[in-house]
DNA sequence: TAGATTGTTAATCGATTAACAATC
DNA sequence: TAGATTGTTAATCGATTAACAATC
């Protein structure tokens, strides 16, 4: 597997291939080309390419392609399916709760153990399983309990004061569903989810295309 | 207001100026300066000229900045704020009924008025105000309540399904939360929305930020 | 006027695309 | 062997960063 650094785009593509190989049905000698990629998913065959062979143990071979079980494993490493991290969900509203509910962080290697609010109410019932604690356990919560990420789906206006929180801990990265840049200590890793950015990315093409009739 | 087109990265900043402007308090004579920007959203202040000159209405005035009533004026635009579109969301999961309860939309000019789903228990009740229909209706509905943009929350499997039923229809626009390359018509927009794409990134940077050590 | 900030032009950097050699 | 596909190197394109002129 080479080494050289992948860029953003790059990495966010990976869990397409991936996908996709987990929808077809395969053996221990189906291989797969860069061309079939291509025109799966809709890419330029380069960029499958280098994709590809950035993070392949195994080179292709010339005329077949790559082996689909070898290129599954080297997916799920990259896309982290196989180290398993323990997180917190801050904000149980709405969007929180969805994501409380969407099993599919489990099968990601996403393991959600608890969730925070400062509505009491939410302390009596479990969510799919998980609990909902005051704000204030945060902290310790987080220090005791070996929890590598905090997912944060609070509001645009509460957020910097939950970072405040998170940023005394042992925490390693922030998944942030606010729509604001948050201030994060610089060893803490920060990926922002948001709405209004792809909405806005969403609106602006409707409009380019609009124009062009 | 100059019209080089705008990237994506650009487009996808512009909340972000906008969210910040309505969080301070201002008046009709309050002006923000590139570099305030920078500062408070961590960006570079080059990237912050672009991103400002390239739609605002007004010069911003040297040793003053942008006046920010106007300044928020044009953002609006940009983001589709000043546009409302009627939206219709296809699949009530847990992820789409978050959606639907995701007031926060109606705010930046998207208005989901129907939701449509296969699991009949779902017909019975509405969800914040938003009825959700039998799948086979969506293409009629579209078509009849002048839809443009189809928010996309079924599972990957059965995404494309829809998609092919969308693409039947006079939609604009499809907001596709969804892991996985969809077949659209050329003339419909997509924009996706994935957590996985994200989770990945989020990933990668924690496993690089691990090794600095 | 001096100085801070804008706007614009130029330089750098990185990612994407194209071309071609290597290989089974 | 011929040909398809991979892997690698080079060329292009675009975005980011830097430098500087214009302006209030």
């Amino acid at each position: 597997m080479k080494r050289n650094k992948l860029s953003q785009n790059q990495v966010q593509r990976y869990p397409l291939y991936l996908d996709y190989l987990r929808s077809i049905n395969f053996d221990d000698n189906t291989y797969i080309s860069n061309r079939e990629f291509a025109n799966v998913l809709k890419l330029n065959i380069e960029v499958v390419k280098k994709d590809l062979a950035a993070i392949s143990s195994e080179k292709g071979l010339p005329r077949i392609g790559r082996k689909v079980s070898v290129l599954i494993n080297d997916l799920m490493k990259i896309v982290g399916v196989k180290e398993e991290l323990n997180a917190v969900l801050i904000g149980a509203g709405h969007l929180g709760k969805a994501l409380l509910n969407f099993d599919d962080f489990k099968k990601n290697g996403l393991n959600i153990i608890a969730a925070f609010d400062i509505n009491p109410l939410l302390y009596e019932v479990d969510i799919n399983g998980i609990n909902v604690y005051p704000l204030k356990e945060l902290k310790d919560y987080v220090d005791k309990n070996n929890i590598s990420v905090a997912i944060l789906t609070v509001p645009n206006n509460h957020a910097q004061e939950v970072v405040d929180i998170l940023n005394q801990t042992k925490i390693e990265a922030i998944w942030n569903f606010a729509t604001i840049a948050i201030n994060v200590n610089p060893n803490i890793v920060v990926s922002n989810m948001s709405m209004a950015s792809s909405y806005a990315n969403l609106y602006h093409q409707l409009i380019l295309k609009r124009k062009e009739r």
